[in-house]
DNA sequence: GATTTTTTAGACAATTGTGTCAAATTTAAA
DNA sequence: TTTAAATTTGACACAATTGTCTAAAAAATC
């Protein structure tokens, strides 16, 4: 599971604002060490911590909670076979 | 995460050819005990499994697989906000 | 250039998830 | 009902992943 991208992500986006690695893992509860693998993709983000990413980014929370997820979901299964067919599938399902 | 409902769903495929969890765990290159897990969801079905099931208990491969992603991708995240939005997402990224 | 701050790296323990084995239990067949 | 087959259970070792700690390296500030 490479995708360093969403990790990436977040780096600009806090260098964009000027904030050290330190107040955005104070914010998220986690070390700077593990926020600094997140960011260099040697850690996985959750979705838990999404919210904190926007409010301490300044960052609107849909926007980073829909790049969040589906950006999983392209890395997860975008290769497999018949993966367009069970997004289709997934939207079936939401309209129930 | 529960969802028992997929080896629940290859139990019922089983037992409907009348094939024994032998059978099919050789197949698959795993112990019965493993099996039964995964229909008693206690183990996780992996994607490189559903080649495997769908051959031994002759079922279509893209449904199986259709079946297998979209429920894990619902099973993941139905439950969280813009839920629907990032699906949409993935869609759009799809047709790029 | 020295000092402070920020970031990274590596080692580590803790946690979680895996498949297998052997034995127990349940089910089916004789 | 015995016997045999099928299924489940629990213990276990193994692997993968996690966050933290400490110290090193890099960058920014003075």
């Amino acid at each position: 599971m490479k995708s360093a991208d969403f990790g990436a992500y977040i780096r600009a986006k806090r260098e964009e604002k000027g904030i050290p690695q330190r107040i955005v893992a104070h914010r998220l509860n986690i070390d700077t060490s593990t926020l600094s693998k997140i960011e260099l993709g040697e850690r996985q983000v959750t979705i838990e911590m999404i919210k904190g990413f926007s409010e301490i980014l300044e960052t609107d929370f849909k926007e980073l909670q829909v790049k969040f997820i589906s950006e999983k979901i392209v890395n997860d299964y975008s290769n497999q076979p018949f993966f367009s067919e069970a997004i289709e599938n997934v939207i079936s399902k939401i309209k129930q």
